[in-house]
DNA sequence: TCTCGATCACTAATATATTAGTAATTTAGG
DNA sequence: CCTAAATTACTAATATATTAGTGATCGAGA
């Protein structure tokens, strides 16, 4: 009575998270979009924010952004005035990228809304399951890296 | 002594899914790089073995593949003999595509290494983990959406 | 000091994503 | 019928992703 196996009987999962995030960042795409900036752009500059001024490749490894598509996005940040590029002594291969004083107002302006997005996910999917799901996230990353 | 609140309190959430999806995937692109696929041909060419012949707008819908990209990524796979498509009787604008023999044939060459794929993934973070982790998942979805 | 391997940012070519908009067709309402 | 709105697949323009590869520079060891 045993019917022949699906040839993938897996789900897919590169699939649901990719679900998963689309349909999270779907909230956040109105507010980035009136802003002016991409999702890669404002990802950028949030993390700058945190960090302080950074290399290519420290940005491209913690926003998960490859060095050739990172050298676009930092070259039309640089020329919209949100970053910009300084030689590090020393070492004549690398850069250091900063945020500029317009793009730290950008993230001034746009922290309510994002927060407020924030707000509304959490409403929608309670408090706990979203604490509890960062750290699943964090666990998963940790195990298959 | 309170500091003053940092202007983005939350972590960042679409990164952190892009993140476990990228260490997730990192496993699987070997694969389907040797087969000569990429990641967006894969998955139609897996959705279409699910569910029979599709039209794009459910392949878009289901794969999170925009209209725009989905024209050219559909144009590629009939290019490459992966796919084909047919017009639909009783309506001019719709079009059904379904797999071919040779996308067939690649799906079953490579089913064994994708399983493969999956246990270690599984052996990585504990099959307990893995299957509530999938129900997180849906569980996400179902409730941002 | 010299040199070879490693590192860094970057370019080239192609594939995909995003946003806006279109022609052809269908459908619902008047 | 007949027209207006909705639907479908598509194009155009630009931004980003992927893979491969490059020149410049650095650093460890002979």
């Amino acid at each position: 009575m045993s019917r022949k196996p699906a040839p993938l009987p897996r789900r897919n999962l590169p699939l649901l998270l990719l679900q998963a995030r689309e349909h999270v960042i779907a909230h956040f795409r109105p507010v980035l979009n009136a802003a002016g900036v991409t999702e890669q752009q404002w990802r950028i500059i949030r993390l700058l924010i945190d960090t302080g001024a950074l290399e290519p490749r420290q940005i491209g490894e913690l926003c998960r952004i490859s060095s050739p598509s990172l050298a676009g996005v930092l070259m039309r940040m640089e020329q919209m005035g949100f970053i910009r590029r300084a030689r590090v002594d020393r070492d004549l291969r690398r850069v250091k990228v900063s945020l500029t004083p317009r793009s730290r107002a950008l993230a001034a302006r746009l922290a309510p809304q994002i927060e407020a997005t924030y707000c509304h996910i959490e409403s929608l999917i309670g408090a706990g399951f979203c604490e509890r799901f960062y750290r699943t996230l964090d666990q998963l990353i940790e195990a298959v890296r």
